[in-house]
DNA sequence: CATATGTGTAACCATAGAGTTACATATTGG
DNA sequence: CCAATATGTAACTCTATGGTTACACATATG
């Protein structure tokens, strides 16, 4: 039993990233940030929550690289940086491929092993010459 | 300003997967479920939290789809269903097409601009002395 | 310089969510 | 039928997190 932490053994990619776009409205501002830059102020008209909660929003998404902040005369354009998603796409590819993988061996274990118990039985799939 | 939801215009995918996967533990369950079926028991054996805290989880990926279950006698084994991901990968996907296309937008209006104050001026990048 | 603007921070609140222990519900095996 | 095994559920606890309001700061502007 592992005492300390998950420790799956597969490379863990980094927590941040995925809790960051848990939240739907944090992907919501990625998603406003698609056309390009925007403001601070701009961000926040756009839903209907508090400045400061975007603000805070903004600062989690700039911790986890996912958006990039320029501070211009007294406002600060946000851009959205979708990088640190390659993590979230390596990890689910990977669940699809180990998937796939599964499905490989079984076909091929039905194939090697038809019926031991029946010399005289036909495939397993009913398809046999 | 948009009074009721995030409501970005973009498709916003299920939300449940994204949360799903947010959890470190539950991401390092289904990492455990790469290798194929498992019985709740053996999943929970894996981690250094409690057997009900592990079921819990596993209700959670069932509900939104990532783990199906097969009762088998006393036993129930689970094994993991990646097919929910294609929807976080698909907007990851969108994420960085949309910084891809915002990136040659700059550069083709960079181009179409050179330098209006002097016609004389090669390219953009030249290193005028 | 005095204000208006654009933002971030601090202090609080309320709720969601991850973990725990105790107990209820199937099945298997004698 | 009864004890052991494999799980899920209920009832709680604690902490993380998203939101809010009030206030501090920096930069533009008349």
């Amino acid at each position: 039993m592992v005492t300390h932490m998950p420790e799956t053994g597969l490379a863990e990619p980094p927590e941040g990233v995925f809790r960051a776009i848990a939240d739907p409205t944090r992907r919501a501002i990625l998603d406003g940030l698609s056309g390009g830059e925007r403001t601070a102020g701009e961000i926040a008209s756009d839903f209907g929550v508090s400045r400061p909660a975007i603000s805070k929003h903004l600062k989690l998404l700039e911790a986890v690289g996912l958006v990039r902040v320029e501070k211009v005369g007294r406002e600060r354009r946000f851009r959205a940086d979708p990088a640190p998603l390659t993590d979230v796409e390596r990890w689910a590819a990977r669940q699809r491929l180990a998937l796939a993988r599964r499905l490989v061996d079984l076909k091929a274990h039905l194939e090697s092993e038809p019926f031991k118990t029946d010399p005289t039985a036909r495939g397993s799939e009913g398809a046999p010459p």
